[in-house]
DNA sequence: TTAAAATGTTAGTCTTGCATAACAAATTTA
DNA sequence: TAAATTTGTTATGCAAGACTAACATTTTAA
C-alpha cells in the first residue's frame, strides 16, 4: 500500500521517472539529475524514498521501474501540470516557457476540485474563441 | 537596503504582521503564532529574520513595527493573494475558503507577469457576467 | 504590590532537501 | 581484457523551518 502523500520535491522526481520511462522505456539516475538540476547523490536519496513509498521499484545499482501506484500518481501530477499550463498559455496568453515554469510549481499545490473546475473552464473557453480574442485585444 | 527575496514562509509572517497592524495598530507574537499555527518560538525566529532583512523593526521584547519596504512587500503579496482568490471564487466558482487556502500558497509562486494578466482577466470577466453565467450553468 | 498567568526567548532537536568528496560498481574503449 | 571513464552510493555537512522544554520578562489580578 503506497503512502499517499509526496512532497513537491518527490513529486518532481516521480514525474521525471515517469516521463523518462515513457520516452525511452528506461530511466537512469544521471538523467534525472540533469533534468532536475540536482546532484547524483540527491537522486539516489529521492529514489530510495520513492521506493520506500512503493511508487517505484528500486534497489542498490538496480534498474528503476515504476509501480502501478506510481503511474497513477505521476499521471495525476502531469494532468495538473497540463491543465494549469493550458490556462496560462491558451486563456491568458502567457508564453509557453513561463506558463510551463509556473505550472511546475502550482501543480504541487492545487486541489482536485479547483483542478476540475479549471479544466472545465479551459474547455469552455476553447469553445468560445471569440471571448478569448476579445480579452486578448482588450 | 532591505534584501529583496523572502521565502514563502517569511512572506506569510510579513503578511500577517501587516494585516494585524492594519487591523489593530499593533501586533503581538502570540497573535502571529495563532494566525499561522506555529509555535511562539518559530515566530521569534521569523521576526528576527524579517528584522535582519529590514522589513520590520524588532528587538528582544520590543514592539513590532513594519518598515516602508515591509509595507510595500506585504501589499504586493496581498494583492497577489486577492487576484488569485478572486479568480478562483468569482470566475471558477470555488468556495471562499478553498479559494483563500489555495491562493495563500500560490501567492508565493506566481510571477508578476502572470499576475497582471490574471488581474486583467478577472476584470474582463466581471465586465461580461453573461459569459461567467454560461460557464457556471454548463 | 506581589504572585500567578501570559507572553517571549533560547537552546537543542528533527526533517527535508540539497551539496561535496570519497568510494564502489558498471560501462566503455584502447 | 585491462585501464579509463562514467555512473551510482555513502558519509558528512549545511540551511531552512518547524518543534518542545526550560527559562526570562512582562502583564494581570488578587
Amino acid at each position: 500500500m503506497p503512502e499517499a502523500k509526496l512532497s513537491s520535491s518527490l513529486e518532481d522526481y516521480l514525474e521525471c521517472v515517469y516521463n523518462r520511462i515513457n520516452l525511452n522505456g528506461v530511466v537512469k539516475a544521471i538523467e534525472i539529475s540533469k533534468d532536475l538540476n540536482v546532484s547524483r547523490a540527491s537522486v539516489t536519496e529521492a529514489l530510495n524514498k520513492l521506493a520506500q513509498k512503493e511508487y517505484i521499484n528500486y534497489g542498490r545499482y538496480e534498474m528503476i521501474s515504476i509501480t502501478e501506484a506510481g503511474i497513477k500518481k505521476a499521471r495525476e501530477i502531469i494532468n495538473k501540470h497540463n491543465v494549469i499550463q493550458s490556462f496560462f498559455e491558451d486563456v491568458l496568453g502567457v508564453s509557453s516557457s513561463e506558463a510551463a515554469n509556473t505550472a511546475c510549481q502550482i501543480e504541487h499545490i492545487i486541489t482536485e476540485n479547483i483542478l476540475e473546475k479549471l479544466s472545465n473552464f479551459n474547455k469552455f473557453c476553447s469553445s468560445e474563441p471569440d471571448f478569448i480574442n476579445r480579452f486578448k485585444n482588450n
